[in-house]
DNA sequence: ATGGTAAGTGCAATCCACTTGCAGTAATGG
DNA sequence: CCATTACTGCAAGTGGATTGCACTTACCAT
């Protein structure tokens, strides 16, 4: 199903904006705070104010298009889309900011050790590295 | 080396308001946010602003004598006595909010992994699991 | 194609965690 | 006991994120 008809089918509509948010989205490297994202839209010389952002990112994530994240001790959330991208992890450089995807997740098996452990039903879980990267070191 | 020591040979000052939060993030079964340390230490009738509940917390934090983290999805910053414990991450219940330890830290190897893949040096990881408790479920 | 309705938007105001400036207070070493 | 300077409280400020409300617009039924 189309991202259009994902979201027309869910009773929301697809609006100048939310296409917009969408575009930049997908054209990202990286995934970017509401902030960063405002910022790339005004440069496209998209007209569009911050609230509307960050409610379009809510709803996105809602409807599960788009991953909301949270990188170790920045403060901000970051969104990426989800595509068809399996689930993955972060590490970002201490120094210059750069984020890179990692392509591994290690916690499957952890998942059953800690719902033993603690008897908890485990829902989500956040992994996130900071280091530094090649350039920075 | 005692407590009072370690303060004291950083330049440090043991004060009336460092020594209460101390006591109270001793006695606490679970991190702490400011703002709950707060409470609790006007619950025992102390006199502090919460504007020095964060001062201290830095730097105690700063001493190495606490631990900051971040729990997923809370939007608040937490901290917890280092005391003799070792590295370890948590699990927070969805629906009380109740904070439990893990005692396992899968990442030792997993960090010599992504040194080789990503090219970082690793440095922080953050490793949070949200779910629900036992009497939640 | 068009009009009704409910989703979406922009602006201003607000919230909340956290930080900073500054003048007054108090812990320590000499 | 005094001088130094860390520390504290109060008030104000930041920055990310949310909310209220009136206006706009997508889109479905007709």
């Amino acid at each position: 199903m189309e991202v259009k008809d994902e979201i027309r089918a869910s009773g929301k509509r697809m609006t100048r904006t939310r296409r917009a948010v969408l575009s930049v989205l997908e054209r990202s490297q990286y995934p970017l705070s509401p902030t960063e994202l405002y910022a790339q839209l005004k440069k496209h010389k998209v007209a569009i104010d911050l609230v509307t952002v960050y409610r379009n990112l809510v709803t996105l994530k809602e409807l599960g298009l788009v991953t909301q994240l949270e990188l170790h001790q920045e403060g901000q959330v970051r969104y990426e889309m989800r595509e068809g991208r399996q689930h993955h992890h972060h590490i970002r450089c201490k120094s210059c900011g750069r984020i890179v995807d990692l392509l591994l997740c290690p916690l499957k098996k952890l998942t059953a050790v800690i719902e033993k452990e603690t008897r908890f039903v485990v829902g989500d879980h956040s992994l996130e590295f900071s280091g530094w990267c090649p350039r920075c070191q």
